[in-house]
DNA sequence: GCAAAAGTGTTACTTTTACACCCATGC
DNA sequence: GCATGGGTGTAAAAGTAACACTTTTGC
């Protein structure tokens, strides 16, 4: 280590070492009243056989979210979809082919705005259970996953993440159910309730949701 | 960007676009009752005269976490500081000689254990307080300073995370003054201490602190 | 009309905040 | 010996958790 501890091998010049850098995006949907998160397999690259999340490199002309939405967008046709970053992952042998990094974010989407095509080069493309994803995963994904899930339930506890996983209008009741399959908890009906309308951020559409019993009334996500 | 958005662009090739990656090290240590930021200048590189945290590139063999504590140690002496990540930055123009990505981290540290000492190359070594840092900094290290105060701050609120900021054997009022501090602002002390004694992380050293009115007891934090 | 799910308030409990006096030490 | 800071408990307030019955709808 020591050779390179100088400032001259510490310092950025033009021949500094360089590695190639990814975005790859943990997708969770909500599905069946089930967690989900997004897979793919594609017909190309350097592991073929596995499921991965999508996931692409950066270009010279973009910064990383720019390289995560193109990513997005490419291998499942998704636009504007808003994420965060969890963390950057860099060990050494995590890429075959070459010496890669990544970035990763995670993202929550409304299924029914996006329905799953087969986009050129992808083999398949499927939501899997949170607590069922296959065991033929590509790269360091697993682990990618269950840290960006941990990020997502540090996140509920205080402020609401989930408007983008239902449909726009939605029952009470769905809402909890989203709440205790993501922290894996049962809620109580009457504190939720009294929690979500004190967090003032949701607006009745005095309309019932046909076709179930009891007829709970529809809510939306209250625009800023 | 639609050139791009096939797959064969997306996928990582031996020819895929490649640049430098640093690590940037936000150090925080608490000096004079006042949370502080370690800053330097370097005698070398593409902005000489501004302040700027520790960092520097990574190399083949190394993982960014490895290039951290290179950095950190050939710029200031540092060994074995823990440090973690809090965020990515990636803007196309963040460095004036060449693309580069950084991946940030924030370390707490005792002063005490670590003297200032300039090392090769370092032209100025100082800590600065939060609020009063230089106005001439370099990059984009005041956001990047800004995003691992608030990350440390989050932290600071249900786990422990100053141990490091203070001597090995401290009195409960100086844990407080350092809350207050890093927080921003009053704590009650019979509910500090109630607070901190249930959370069972200080063992007490049956010692007092001399040349202090009051005779303050000294603590430590307990090992697990 | 009956089974299934939605909706609604009150009470106990836990956690958090507010607050005032005596004691130890340095000078 | 007095001024300064350290140490201690209790009561009010707020927030969280527990709990049962009525209403609405689908079949």
């Amino acid at each position: 280590m020591d050779r390179y501890e100088n400032l001259e091998n510490i310092q950025v010049r033009p021949d500094s070492f360089e590695c190639s850098i990814t975005a790859d995006i943990t997708v969770f949907g909500y599905v069946d009243n089930k967690l989900k998160v997004l897979l793919l397999k594609k017909t190309v690259g350097d592991i073929k056989d596995h499921w991965m999340v999508p996931g692409g490199v950066m270009e010279a002309e973009e910064t990383i979210e720019d390289c995560a939405s193109k990513v997005l967008h490419a291998l499942t046709g998704f636009q504007n979809i808003h994420f965060e970053q969890v963390r950057t992952y860099s060990s050494i042998d995590r890429h075959p082919l070459k010496r890669v990094i990544t970035v990763c974010y995670y993202a929550l989407i409304k299924p029914e705005n996006h329905p799953l095509t087969l986009r050129s080069n992808v083999q398949s493309i499927e939501w899997f259970d949170m607590d069922k994803l296959p065991d033929n995963m590509g790269f360091d994904h697993r682990k990618l996953i269950q840290d960006a899930y941990a990020f997502v339930q540090n996140n509920l506890r205080d402020r609401l993440v989930v408007g983008e996983l239902l449909p726009k209008q939605f029952t009470l009741p769905e809402l909890q159910n989203l709440y205790e399959h993501i922290l894996n908890i049962k809620l109580d009906k009457r504190n939720f309730r009294k929690k979500m309308f004190q967090m003032d951020i949701l607006k009745s559409t005095g309309e019932k949701k046909a076709g179930v019993k009891g007829g709970p009334l529809l809510y939306e996500v209250k625009q800023l």
